[in-house]
DNA sequence: TCTAAAAGTAAATAAAACTTTACATTTTTA
DNA sequence: TAAAAATGTAAAGTTTTATTTACTTTTAGA
């Protein structure tokens, strides 16, 4: 699983402290998840999904190996 | 958060223990899942909505009351 | 209508997401 | 170049997802 979350947030200028409290999340859950320590849940991904303008599927890919 | 997992479920006249070993995870999982009891992680939506060939926004429809 | 398969429910457990706090390092800007 | 802001990292704790087992109820087929 990789994901576009860093870029995204770069195209709108916003910081990772940012991001969480539009989202209603820890800014460390942004940070693991831009580091791919996690796998989001679907609701927090379609929420970003709907922030940065982009179907959850090109936020979110899923690597080929499974 | 509802989804239509059930529905698209018998579209491809699966059962929940089948789409459970499709998918990866146990018949509870889906039960779980289908009945609302909880938020899925990003892979396992995205995992459906290949399986069931609809986006996830149109798979899992976050409430409006957020 | 009897039987078997499927679905519902529930409880104990494991695993993973997410929070909170705290501090170090890097990057930005004054 | 010093200070401030942003990011990285890490650990302990909480909450929620997911598993496993087991049993009940509903649905479908012979």
């Amino acid at each position: 699983m990789k994901n576009l979350v860093k870029v995204e947030r770069a195209r709108l200028d916003m910081t990772q402290a940012e991001l969480a409290k539009e989202l209603g999340v820890s800014r460390q859950t942004i940070h693991a998840i831009e580091k791919d320590k996690f796998n989001p849940s679907v609701t927090l991904a379609l929420k970003m999904g709907r922030l940065f303008n982009l179907p959850v599927e090109e936020l979110f890919i899923i690597d080929e190996d499974y």
